[in-house]
DNA sequence: GGCTGCGAGACTCG
DNA sequence: TCACGAGTCTCGCAGCC
């Protein structure tokens, strides 16, 4: 390999005299921050080529970034990288732009495909596909960054991704994963590109005000636990003035609960921990619902406090100068194939707003900024539709396709309500008073079998937890397989294909490999995957063509700011809010060719909360 | 005595 | 033996200086 540092923008050109069509790149930078980033060179590899351009201190460093920037916008047709949305992000910052119809490369996301259960880091790469162990990052950044060691470490990160590109191609295609590469995972690049670059903006001033009243809650709910359960406590002036209440008991520690409950107050913990431990959970505590005041009090403090430690007093650290969040979108750590965020996870966010009967609405701090509205759409029973879809089951194709309340219909069976056919349409004029009227049990239709059978739950786990007899449980797993039989027969496939392959292959051509030692475990996470895994690959195809959409109507003005599991949020011009959510329904309906239809709901509004 | 790393447990979301 | 896929926070213990 003919390697070459460059400085000057006469050696850039010289470099570039010949035209590279397909180009692997790497960026290296002063840190991971969007806003505060900078950009410290950039090394290309076009076998048998590859040269680290260092822009450091470099008085021609803009007139060579002019010319990088008519090379990405003119020359590079394919660009292959490591992890490649991060070095979009950071020459997107610097106003440099891939080509429309540029194709990429992604090494992090091939190795993903090819196997979802091993690490996915530049070095653990190079070791296990290439037998080339590799510098760490760490082993060179204080050389500096005109040392000629670090000039070594930015071109062997582009010789190695390029290394990478040339063994996994023709892996992807072996493997039948060249569909699902190039038309889901691909594309869905410059998306996430849009959302680490763009964030979504904070009502920062919402913030305190959610946390006085979180705080005045949680204080007087310490008040009354001490006082219900019998505990000391005084209070201590703090610093700033307040009382702190003191107590010789920490609510927040489990052990503690646990001696405070059984021993104090006399109550009998039956519900155990993976270590077999009593536990003070939430399922533990419904089970105890009831028998002390403590207990009520115990569960709406845990609530409070968590709502604080992990959202309220935390986000404020996350929030960037121009009030906007930027967390991490990782693509690869899934292994549906899900998207997953990080700091903060905003897939998260508390979505009950009546949880603590008090008003409180964390959604509602993600706002539009002046001008714009924020729509948000999701795909109503995304993964039941696909359980139709993957199963073929007839039944539950047209129950799906006549609208008709799944839950409702599962719960009519297993409880034999009599509710009559017809109203179980939710098209029907007195289908609402109908749903109202049978609440609780389309509550267990819900979540006590449509969901749990996709999950692989069995009739013990929906016995204990529903407390029921075994018997019982049985009975509605047998009428929910009587109204779809086909599901049966498809799991059942689905566990054969595991007993012959150990692995299992979803609609979009992803692979799951699993570990048959616990065949069990392996029966329920495979079939789970064949229906959480196309949900994922759809979301990220509505995305990108959504994506599309907002680039054909620039007057529009929409950027994206979440993709949550089945929906997508954005701002938008008010003037086109509307206008924009019918074309993206539209749109997200239609991205994938399904026997089942998919329906799509949407909601605006000037906050997240009240897109909702 | 104080700091750091890590597993367990509990909570958030779909 | 018994529910899939994730991330984050706190506690409490072990190990270290």
């Amino acid at each position: 390999m003919k390697k070459s540092v460059l400085k000057t923008y006469n050696e850039v050109k010289e470099w570039f005299a010949f035209t590279f069509p397909i180009i692997t790149f790497d960026t290296e930078t002063t840190s991971l921050d969007y806003l505060t980033l900078e950009l410290v060179g950039i090394s290309f590899c076009a076998p048998p080529f590859v040269c680290y351009i260092d822009l450091w201190e470099n008085e021609e460093a803009s007139q060579i970034l002019d010319y990088l920037r008519e090379l990405f916008a003119k020359e590079f047709d394919v660009l292959i990288g490591q992890n490649i949305s991060y070095d979009l992000k950071v020459i997107d910052k610097y106003g440099i732009f891939p080509k429309e119809d540029a194709v990429f490369f992604d090494t992090q996301v091939a190795a993903h495909l090819l196997n979802e259960n091993e690490p996915k880091k530049l070095s653990y790469l190079s070791d296990r596909y290439l037998d080339k162990p590799m510098k760490e990052w760490s082993d060179v950044k204080e050389l500096g960054y005109h040392s000629q060691e670090f000039y070594e470490y930015g071109m062997n990160d582009a010789k190695v991704a390029n290394d990478l590109f040339r063994m996994f191609y023709p892996l992807l295609r072996m493997n039948n994963l060249l569909d699902i590469f190039t038309k889901v995972e691909m594309p869905f690049q410059r998306v996430k590109v849009e959302l680490e670059t763009h964030g979504i903006l904070i009502d920062r001033d919402k913030l305190p005000e959610l946390q006085e009243q979180l705080l005045s809650i949680l204080n007087q709910l310490q008040v009354d636990m001490c006082e219900s359960a019998g505990i000391e406590y005084y209070y201590q002036q703090n610093m700033f003035d307040n009382d702190t209440l003191i107590t010789d008991i920490n609510f927040g520690s489990s052990p503690q609960l646990v001696d405070l409950i059984q021993n104090k107050l006399g109550l009998k913990i039956t519900v155990f921990t993976d270590k077999e431990n009593p536990s003070v959970g939430k399922e533990s505590l419904k089970k105890l619902k009831g028998q002390h005041p403590f207990i009520d009090l115990l569960s709406t403090y845990k609530k409070a406090t968590k709502l604080n430690n992990s959202f309220v007093a935390t986000f404020p650290d996350f929030i960037d100068k121009d009030d906007r969040i930027r967390c991490n979108w990782h693509n690869t750590n899934a292994v549906t194939g899900r998207i997953i965020a990080t700091k903060p996870n905003l897939l998260q966010l508390p979505r009950d707003k009546a949880q603590l009967d008090i008003p409180f609405d964390f959604r509602s701090c993600f706002i539009a900024p002046t001008g714009k509205l924020i729509v948000s759409a999701d795909y109503a029973g995304q993964e039941l539709c696909w359980l139709g879809e993957v199963t073929g089951d007839k039944n539950l194709i047209r129950a799906i396709k006549d609208r008709k309340d799944l839950h409702l219909t599962t719960a009519n069976t297993i409880f034999k309500l009599g509710i009559p056919e017809c109203y179980l349409y939710t098209d029907h004029p007195d289908y609402p008073d109908i749903k109202k009227k049978y609440k609780d049990k389309r509550y267990i239709g819900k979540n006590g079998v449509n969901f749990p059978l996709i999950y692989g739950k069995t009739s013990y786990g929906i016995s204990q937890e529903f407390n029921i007899s075994r018997e019982e449980a049985e009975g509605w797993i047998g009428g929910f397989f009587s109204l779809y039989p086909d599901v049966k027969k498809r799991i059942a496939e689905c566990h054969h294909q595991i007993d012959e392959t150990a692995q299992v292959v979803d609609w979009f051509g992803r692979i799951r490999r699993l570990d048959v030692s616990d065949l069990n475990g392996a029966y329920r996470q495979g079939f789970n995957f064949l229906i959480q895994s196309p949900s994922a690959s759809q979301i990220k195809l509505a995305a990108t063509a959504v994506h599309n959409l907002f680039q054909e109507n620039p007057e529009w003005d929409a950027k994206f700011i979440l993709v949550i599991y089945d929906e997508l949020v954005y701002e938008v011009n008010e003037d086109f809010a509307e206008e924009s959510a019918n074309l993206v329904v539209q749109t997200m309906e239609n991205v994938v060719k399904t026997r089942v239809p998919f329906t799509v709901e949407f909601g605006i509004g000037k906050s997240y909360g009240e897109s909702k």
